[in-house]
RNA sequence: GCGGAAGUGGCGGAAUUGGCAGACGCGCUGGACUUAGGAUCCAGUUCCCCGUGAGUGCAGGUUCAAGUCCUGUCUUCCGCACCA
């Protein structure tokens, strides 16, 4: 018998599948579609193990599924616009196009050497003209539903990758890719009004039950939806009027002063030729130029400043003091706030610094708050007082009458509040795709006509560390004619975030090689939604929010007809090393390459799908890996110790099997149920693995017993089934030594046969008061009476309930009796 | 602070509906085969005071029966965090 090889056996029916084209997937058949994506990596140069457990898992569901008659779309691209190809033009010299394509070449064949079963005529490279066009043209089709805007704003600036980041980018303070601080700039920038879809990206959370709540909880969070009132409080003195947001209309007769944020537009007016302006306007000066990190830092004291000026409370007249505060964020509501220190725990403390007034407006059903013993704001629920008219209601019941109060008195209405701010998508950066803008003189902002893009990078631009925005300094690119006028523009020299790129390119997949569209109705709507989609939990709000965004808006610009791109959505846990995620700087990285030339795909990849479920994090063990190179090698020994017997093709004769034979084939269809509903059902492959394993050790264990050749051939083969998708090569090497023709990964899955999964005799355990004391093997058809009567007359049951009154037996058919004694 | 997930042998993990806790794998121990074994095959492996014993972070509760349900509590990880 000649040994395992994985090196030669791996390499062989690579080719002979890529050879055949045995993955390609065909548009026009009339099986059932499935569509399952793994998201597609950045070009880095390498895969990591991170990579490998994405993709195995994907290939598992693939393969799977093709198996089981679907017609199933599993492509693989690249999101290889982006910054790092821009940092080796500057370190190395290389042109980005040139790193990112070379770079993307060596991960296409890693990939192929873990033999995945992608259709490689549908590869997506994000940054190649063929693709960034559409992009281009999504972005023209934004501009048009007036879904994409320019304006100046305060955005965050990473001063080391020299340029903006949207709000999702910025973690903690810090900048996602290359975690340096985020600092402030006032900035003309390219927003994407993610806000209008606010309402709807939350409602319909709830049309993916396939989600993890985990990722859904994030995102609704992120979204941040309140309900609450607008209060407009007149300012008298100034003939103005400010209007603050509050999700607690029920406390608006305990203000006691109103805060403004540094940035809002009426500070200014308001301490004008005050003898202290100076001091207010340093204060301003101090928390605007904070960064985002200082300023959220929980560290931070509260601080502020009275500007002088007094507003009405419209709902009882009174004067109350404007402050402006370093809390008050001028982003969210209206960038002003109401103080009501009894009710709201920050105000406790603001007022308390500052010496501002307390008043109790809503208490407890026992009346017994009092300022003087009260340590902190009541937040509760509770009746209102000193309230006016309102005096003696349910707070919650208080709030909707006083928000109707204001509508009638026109002095504030009801608001829905989201914390979603819109998307800053422009980068000052050259990798990334052009925003096909021209700006003219006299026509003003003009899209680049639908027949003149793609806006291609031009190639001769100068990299050089710390150059900002290297586009505007190509004259050749800048300076361009109007399409409108004719007369001389200039265009946009920013580019768009990358996560433009990845909103569309599983739409992309559908119809990869369209000229003509972004893709074609007919094509994107027969493949898409993605039935399933396989990533890491870092993308649950970043490029999950923005897809489901741009499927949002494209449904509506009526080029798609779903309004969800992933159906069901599978987190992939990190691989781990050591208790930390494999990094370069702990030095605790394992290559895949080297396993791979090691042990080969086939155990990579088992080894990673088995060593733990898909969502959690999986420890890396080199033992492990020893593990599934084992199991292999068990598979291959017995496969062709039987491979004779197999290849004879005999029919299973049914009643002719003795107990041993019946046992084994009574193993092997629970093995094929049980592994049917892990993939299919739970995603549970750890499982799934460790079944064909018992079912490989039954095998072995009847090996020096004569067993029906129709059984044999019949447990080989589907062995050789259930374990395809998890072990490609490996399989179809031996299917092929056990005589049958055509490749393993386009044969039917096995159907597990339910009557033989049913055991003659059954194994039933006895307990005493729910402890184990016996065991009886009995027929499995038993029923309750015959078995309490068999177990009361077990000998050692008899003898441990001696003395005793049995008060009950509870039988539980095909399991147990419990006999409950005192 | 708010929200979420998780705590099970020496290790990774199983137990899907309340019904034998520890499947499967690693590691370890022993045996067989062998010139040899870090190959292979077989067996054993939760703990202990070895029992009518204890045991799924801890303390209670419900139940004939609890890793699973309920109450409280501790720890770890993750997300959000002055959001008015």
């Amino acid at each position: 018998m000649d040994k395992y090889c994985p090196q030669e056996i791996e390499k062989k029916w690579q080719d002979q599948w890529e050879k055949r084209g045995i993955y390609k997937t065909e548009d026009n058949n009339t099986k059932e579609k499935y569509y399952v994506l793994e998201m597609f990596p950045y070009p880095s140069g390498n895969l990591h193990m991170g990579h490998v457990r994405n993709y195995s898992i994907g290939d598992v569901i693939a393969r799977f599924k093709t198996m089981q008659g679907f017609n199933v779309l599993h492509p693989m691209g690249f999101d290889a616009f982006g910054m790092p190809a821009e940092n080796a033009a500057i370190k190395h010299g290389v042109k980005p196009a040139d790193w990112t394509y070379s770079n993307m070449d060596n991960m296409i064949c890693q990939q192929k050497r873990m033999g995945l079963s992608y259709d490689w005529s549908r590869l997506v490279q994000t940054c190649s003209p063929d693709y960034y066009h559409w992009t281009q043209y999504l972005f023209e089709v934004f501009y048009k539903q007036g879904l994409a805007y320019k304006k100046k704003a305060t955005a965050n600036w990473c001063d080391s990758c020299k340029t903006v980041l949207a709000n999702e980018q910025v973690i903690d303070g810090r900048c996602w890719r290359c975690d340096s601080p985020v600092i402030k700039k006032d900035l003309e920038q390219w927003f994407f009004k993610i806000t209008d879809y606010a309402d709807t990206l939350l409602k319909d959370l709830k049309k993916l039950p396939g989600w993890p709540n985990r990722v859904k909880t994030m995102q609704d969070n992120w979204i941040g939806r309140s309900e609450g009132a607008e209060i407009n409080f007149a300012i008298p003195d100034f003939d103005e009027q400010v209007t603050v947001y509050t999700t607690r209309p029920d406390t608006a007769f305990g203000i006691s002063y109103m805060v403004l944020a540094v940035e809002h537009p009426l500070v200014g007016k308001l301490i004008k030729g005050r003898k202290n302006e100076a001091e207010i306007r340093n204060f301003i000066d101090r928390v605007h130029n904070q960064s985002e990190l200082e300023r959220t830092s929980d560290k931070s004291e509260k601080e502020g400043i009275f500007t002088g000026a007094y507003a009405i409370n419209p709902f009882n007249g009174e004067k109350v003091p404007i402050w402006v505060a370093n809390y008050v964020l001028f982003e969210y509501g209206t960038g002003a706030v109401m103080g009501v220190p009894t009710h709201d725990s920050r105000d406790w403390m603001f007022a308390g610094k500052y010496n501002l007034g307390k008043k109790i407006v809503i208490t407890d059903n026992d009346n017994t708050l009092a300022i003087d013993n009260m340590t902190d704001a009541y937040t509760d629920d509770g009746i209102l007082i000193n309230s006016g008219e309102f005096t003696g209601m349910n707070n919650r019941k208080a709030i909707p009458a006083m928000i109707d109060w204001l509508e009638k008195n026109h002095c504030g209405k009801r608001r829905i509040n989201y914390r979603l701010r819109d998307w800053l998508i422009s980068r000052q950066r050259y990798w990334g795709a052009p925003i096909p803008v021209i700006y003219c003189k006299k026509c003003g902002t003009v899209l680049v006509p639908e027949k003149d893009l793609p806006v291609k990078l031009p190639e001769d631009v100068k990299f050089a560390p710390g150059v900002v925005s290297p586009l505007a300094h190509s004259e050749k690119f800048v300076n361009c004619i109007c399409p409108h006028c004719g007369g001389p523009a200039k265009r946009e020299t920013d580019t768009m975030d990358t996560f433009i790129c990845s909103s569309w390119y599983y739409m992309r997949y559908a119809d990869a090689r369209n000229n003509q569209a972004p893709f074609s109705k007919e094509l994107v709507n027969k493949w898409l939604p993605v039935d399933q989609y396989i990533g890491g939990i870092e993308h649950a709000i970043l490029h999950l929010l923005y897809s489901r965004f741009f499927t949002k808006v494209l449904k509506d610009a009526g080029m798609v007809n779903f309004d969800e791109p992933f159906t069901n959505l599978l987190t992939q846990g990190m691989v781990i090393k050591d208790g930390a995620k494999m990094s370069k700087s702990i030095g605790n990285v394992v290559s895949p390459e080297e396993i791979i030339g090691k042990y080969g795909a086939d155990t990579a990849r088992l080894f990673i799908l088995f060593a733990a479920p898909p969502e959690r994090d999986l420890e890396w063990s080199d033992q492990g890996v020893d593990g599934a190179w084992r199991f292999l090698n068990r598979v291959w020994r017995i496969i062709l110790h039987y491979a004779d017997i197999v290849k004879e093709n005999k029919l299973i004769d049914i009643p002719a099997l003795n107990n041993d034979e019946k046992e084994l084939r009574r193993i092997l269809h629970i093995t094929i149920q049980k592994v049917t509903e892990d993939i299919a059902e739970r995603s549970n492959f750890n499982t799934a693995i460790s079944s064909i394993m018992e079912l490989v050790n039954a095998f072995y264990a009847i090996k020096d017993k004569p067993v029906q050749a129709g059984l044999i051939n019949e447990t080989g083969t589907s062995l050789l089934l259930l374990l395809a998708p998890f072990a490609p090569h490996i399989t179809e090497e031996l299917w092929h030594r056990i005589g049958k023709s055509g490749s393993i990964h386009k044969a039917a899955w096995p159907n597990c046969d339910i009557k033989a999964t049913l055991a003659d005799k059954v194994e039933i355990v006895i307990q005493i008061n729910g402890k184990v004391r016996d065991k009886i093997t009995v027929a499995a058809q038993a029923g309750a009476d015959e078995l309490k009567e068999l177990a009361i007359q077990l000998p050692r049951i008899h003898e441990l309930t001696k003395g005793k009154t049995i008060i009950k037996a509870i039988c539980i058919p095909k399991k147990l009796v419990n006999i409950v004694v005192k």
